[in-house]
DNA sequence: GTAGGATTCAAACGTTCGTTTGAATCTTGC
DNA sequence: GCAAGATTCAAACGAACGTTTGAATCCTAC
């Protein structure tokens, strides 16, 4: 056979998973049919159940596969960050870029199918599905710990207990710009490509998120002080 | 029939639209059977379809019964700011918390199911379903005009452009920071009672919001500058 | 009290779902 | 080149889905 060049490894594996990350994407999990979803992968409908065990577990090798690479690039950003800074405190935009960055280069990767998982990840944070929630906590877990170290050395003046919320702001900052495709196109008509220029959005989020992680403690009526 | 006090002029489609609230909130709108939502409704099983037409129409009719007062009051609100100022121009804080207190205000009506109302509605911006994104961006439209005029008059120094993405910015945090339930407890062990103090949520949403509403115009190495 | 519209009811409709099965086919190691 | 495991295939499984039906029941107005 002269023709098939080399042989893929795992080609059936890779195909569903890519074809689920994009319908998933357009459809959601429920609405995406095995029959579809296998139609359009172009392989036998039993595939996915024998090379997943389940629908289910077939969404968590979907997560699996590209969140480990994604928050391990993150914490080695960090961690080249810091390296780099030696003992010096980091500024907060630096740590921010280090967080956002990742996602936004995936973005960029259109034909690989990353802006695709993206654009679902950023709309599983607030999926039904419990353990779909858990599966994507636990895999953010450790990268989130780290950071949350990072930012409150950058930000010794912000409670602990302050900062956490704050960096729970920023997460959904970013997992809803991500996410969101046409809602932004309601508050105004932007121009839809710009939504991909992932330089000029990058410094847009940077400076709206490190304004929003500097800002001045908030005042309330309530005599709690934080810790 | 002694014992019967008052005849509720809709109950069994009151009764629906509560539990529909709460189970597509627990469980999103594909997991919910109308088996399901009928039976803990205690309406027999057709009655969605004779008082809705079908479950599509359900939803819509969910939506639109807590969207556009919740909307209004958001204008009404903006109304009396600007009439109470006379003439002089709002200050950011003040819009913001316009915006904002609608929602957090109904996130403390644990009893009438305006919390699972919110929850519901922060995850439904990024409803994979077409006709759902669509119908709460016709909703939600004339408020969100309002208030860019609003915040534009307010922020007179960032350009349009710019404005419209802090205000999608500013939108992703406040769906995510209502709609997601325990991803927040991934980031550090934060008490979850917390997040119902909604006085402290809404100093803590002001501050960071406010900051980056007003954050330096951000530099980024493209020459594109916004027109 | 009785006609007539509104509502509720149990039952069934046809469809689609995720999964399983067992044989057929391909791939690999010797 | 052949046994053995890995993979693919067509077909079917039982269950659950949203919706429809037509009779039964309730409510209201006269």
């Amino acid at each position: 056979m002269p023709l098939r060049a080399i042989k893929p490894e795992h080609e059936t594996r890779t195909r569903i998973l890519d074809v689920a990350e994009e319908l998933f994407m357009q459809h959601g999990f429920e609405a995406t049919s095995m029959r579809l979803l296998t139609s359009t992968a172009r392989v036998n409908l039993a595939a996915v159940n024998y090379h997943f065990g389940s629908k289910d577990a077939l969404i968590e090798a979907l997560f699996r596969r590209r969140l480990d690479p994604m928050n391990a690039e993150r914490v080695a950003a960090l961690d080249a960050l810091e390296q780099q800074a030696g003992g010096r405190p980091l500024a907060p935009e630096q740590i921010i870029r280090a967080f956002i960055g990742a996602s936004l280069r995936m973005t960029e990767d259109a034909k690989g199918g990353g802006r695709n998982f993206i654009r679902l990840l950023g709309r599983t944070y607030t999926e039904p599905a419990k353990q779909i929630r858990a599966l994507i906590g636990q895999l953010y877990a450790p990268a989130m710990e780290r950071f949350k170290t990072a930012l409150a050395g950058a930000l010794p003046e912000v409670p602990l207990e302050e900062l956490v919320w704050r960096m729970h702001f920023m997460f959904g900052t970013l997992s809803y710009t991500l996410a969101a495709t046409d809602t932004v196109q309601l508050i105004a008509g932007c121009k839809p490509e710009d939504r991909y220029d992932a330089q000029l959005l990058e410094a847009r989020l940077v400076a709206f998120l490190a304004a929003g992680l500097l800002a001045p403690l908030p005042q309330h009526g309530n005599v709690r002080i934080a810790a």
